[in-house]
DNA sequence: ACATGTTAAATTTTT
DNA sequence: TTTAACATGT
């Protein structure tokens, strides 16, 4: 086929890569090297001019998108393939997945060959579930999940962490048990089985193939290890220079370690095609695991630095930049802003919907991460199995929705203990009963009166009232499709990891929709955009506050990350204001880390966004805000109330002194009230009673005249 | 049962 | 800096 033709068009270093002869081989790929390029055409010349076939290989990657491009690269180059010779192309976890329904005796373990791979969540709701039957006492139950995650990839009680004195332990000991009865694997579980099973299999597979090697961690190291056998030889891509994951357990060093145990042979990929001579050697100053990183573009513009003064004047900023850009002819899609956290994205988000420039968030949200699809499916769980207790106590005592009843009161009524009555309770409770009818949303919906249990001054009731139709929408529909009755459909929909899988919100970003990407600089690996922006490059932001030297290195590689996905344009800025808790004024250290000469440093223009504009969208956001809290009751009100009566004598002499001197007084959410002392266009100075002397810019002050 | 003081933790995310 | 769980006191 074409794979000569393909050989011929890669550079010298690729070409050697692919041709190796070795046993062993890990390909050291610089940025934009050309990684998986060589990866598929080491994978054709094997197949083609070595004659090893497709189902001798196993294929290893990291995440879908990779497996997914590997094999449809591969089907386009060769018509040939089929589907059932890529069973051994795909994800760690899918790949040990085949093994374990297909080649490994799992009935070793207890489990049958039907068992079910379980999500994170519901793994938790079973934790849940055994803290309540066994009484166990678990501390920082909010953040089992971490905990649990933490403990799980643990074997014995020696090597935990010194923790809280709790029952962690035995949870996880248990849990284990219970998954095994239940006939269900967690992630963790797949490749921890897949291990413990290899020795005593005959599979010898004549290859191993791996992608992005650098975020292996220990278990995936392991996998490897057991796969491979005296004949078995190793073929691995991976850049140290890219390492992000290593919070996550990937091993440091992971292409030494490799090196070292198979004796490999290191090769690497040094010329990066993707990015302006300028913005390569700025990337080359975060370099720190050697290796040359050579170009072949012109140096192409400057880097630019901002300065700007906070995150909402930067959005401001930026929805006029893009603007330009796209009527300069670049494309929404080419645009790309990355910040360090997750939340930096709201006031992105915000503005850009207010100016229509179009743009997606990379962000993953499942639907427990929405609290009103949280509640409704653990009440559709008890209303279809009514002895999962944990879920009908939670709905009866989650304090946003439902009845809000105590959590003692509702584990009474729930057993049955009670005399108190639960309307909502007798619905659930007869809802297998009463259910056979139901055939619409409609009728699904008025069966439990949804609109009982939100509260209509809450700012979300709207969202919530059409989270929950969609939801049941959905439910509706795959009952259908699935041709079952609907109280099969609904629990088979509610045991089915299908359900996690349902994105209602369809935030998964594409690269073919053409708009602005919004993303994480951890999410951004991998891709590339002719013009990127780098947001809130603060010191204490970027590099995050760590605590040690591994992290900092960490950071350092993240930031690398960042740049090194520009293609033509980069661009950095800073706040003034960061309102942040952990992001201090004033550039990171990493911006003076890049030399002078590479970068236009463009001074602020913070004066040219209208002040008075910033004050009136702030004021429109407040009063929305109270909006959604009047009627759920006013606390600061009635705190004010209980004051005693000295300070309401205090308050009428200021009051009478106000209308004497025409003095003007202002209230503070933290300072409570307080008199202003100097005022102009701008600024606003004020006295509190407990505080003293307090300076606030208009604009942004949560000030209010009284 | 409620009120107040103390303490730890907060980030990045794929399967 | 802010939050919430835990701890202790009335």
């Amino acid at each position: 086929m074409n794979y000569e033709e393909e050989l011929k068009r890669l550079n010298e270093y690729q070409r050697e890569a692919v041709l190796d002869e070795s046993d062993a081989c890990i390909v050291n790929a610089n940025v934009g090297s050309g990684k998986t390029t060589v990866l598929i055409s080491k994978i054709l010349y094997l197949h083609h001019a070595k004659n090893v076939s497709y189902r001798n290989m196993i294929v290893l990657t990291f995440t879908n998108k990779a497996a997914n491009e590997i094999k449809e690269r591969l089907t386009g180059a060769d018509s040939g393939v089929q589907a059932e010779d890529l069973e051994g192309f795909g994800t760690f976890h899918s790949v040990a997945l085949h093994f374990l329904k297909n080649r490994l005796p799992v009935e070793k373990m207890g489990y049958t060959r039907d068992f079910l791979v379980i999500e994170p969540e519901e793994e938790l709701d079973i934790a849940l579930h055994i803290i309540q039957e066994e009484k166990l006492s678990i501390k920082y139950k909010n953040r089992l999940k971490k905990r649990l995650e933490q403990a799980m990839a643990v074997r014995t009680e020696e090597q935990m962490k010194p923790g809280y004195k709790d029952d962690l332990f035995r949870l996880v000991q248990l849990l284990r048990e219970e998954k095994i009865r239940q006939n269900k694997m967690s992630f963790l579980d797949l490749l921890q089985n897949v291990n413990d099973l290899l020795d005593d299999s005959g599979t010898e597979p004549k290859w191993i193939i791996i992608d992005e090697v650098q975020d292996s961690d220990s278990l995936q190291l392991d996998f490897i290890d057991k796969l491979k056998r005296d004949g078995t030889r190793l073929f691995a891509v991976g850049d140290p220079n890219q390492v992000i994951y290593s919070w996550r357990g990937s091993t440091l060093n992971v292409v030494y370690a490799l090196k070292h145990k198979y004796a490999a042979r290191e090769l690497s990929l040094p010329v990066n095609y993707r990015s302006s001579s300028s913005i390569l050697e700025a990337a080359r100053c975060f370099l720190q695991n050697g290796g040359s990183l050579t170009g072949v573009r012109e140096p192409g513009s400057k880097i630019v630095v901002k300065n700007q003064y906070n995150p909402f004047n930067e959005a401001c900023y930026l929805a006029d930049k893009i603007q330009e850009l796209h009527s300069a002819g670049v494309p929404y899609k080419e645009i790309a802003i990355f910040y360090r956290l997750q939340n930096q994205s709201q006031i992105f988000e915000d503005v850009f919907q207010k100016n229509g420039i179009p743009y997606e968030v990379s962000l993953k949200k499942t639907i427990r991460d929405i609290p009103v699809l949280n509640w409704v499916i653990k009440l559709l769980r008890f209303s279809v199995n009514p002895n999962d207790l944990s879920s009908g106590i939670y709905v009866l005592s989650n304090q946003d929705y439902g009845e809000r009843i105590r959590e003692k009161e509702a584990a009474k009524l729930v057993r049955g203990q009670s005399e108190k009555q639960s309307g909502l309770l007798a619905d659930m409770q007869e809802f297998a009963a009463r259910c056979a009818g139901i055939q619409s949303v409609d009728e699904l919906y008025d069966y439990f009166g949804f609109d009982r249990y939100i509260k209509p001054t809450a700012a979300t009731y709207r969202e919530d009232k059409e989270s929950i139709r969609t939801l049941l929408d959905i439910i509706i529909a795959y009952g259908k499709e699935k041709q079952m009755t609907f109280l099969e459909g609904l629990t088979d929909f509610l045991n089915s990891s299908a359900l996690y899988g349902v994105n209602i919100l369809q935030k998964d970003i594409s690269s073919s929709t053409d708009s602005v990407k919004l993303m994480t600089l951890h999410a951004s690996k991998g891709l590339e955009f002719s013009h990127v922006f780098i947001t809130g490059v603060n010191y204490g932001l970027i590099p995050l506050q760590t605590k040690g030297m591994e992290e900092e290195e960490e950071e350092r590689r993240l930031f690398f990350v960042g740049i090194t996905r520009a293609k033509d344009y980069l661009e950095l800025s800073y706040y003034t204001n960061p309102e942040h808790y952990r992001a201090m004024a004033g550039e990171s250290r990493y911006i003076r880390m890049i030399p002078p000469r590479l970068i236009r440093d463009d001074a602020v223009r913070t004066t040219e966004v209208s002040l008075q504009e910033l004050k009136k969208q702030i004021q429109a956001a407040r009063a929305e805000g109270e909006k959604a809290e009047a009627g759920s009751g006013n606390p600061e009100a009635g705190n004010r109330m209980m004051e005693n009566q000295e300070t309401k004598n205090q308050e009428t002499k200021n009051q009478e002194a106000i209308q004497r001197e025409n003095i003007r007084r202002v209230s503070h959410k933290k300072y409570g009230i307080g008199t202003v002392l100097r005022e102009d266009e701008m600024m606003i100075e004020a006295e509190f009673e407990n505080y003293g002397m307090k300076e606030f810019m208009k604009a942004f002050s949560e000030l209010e005249y009284l």
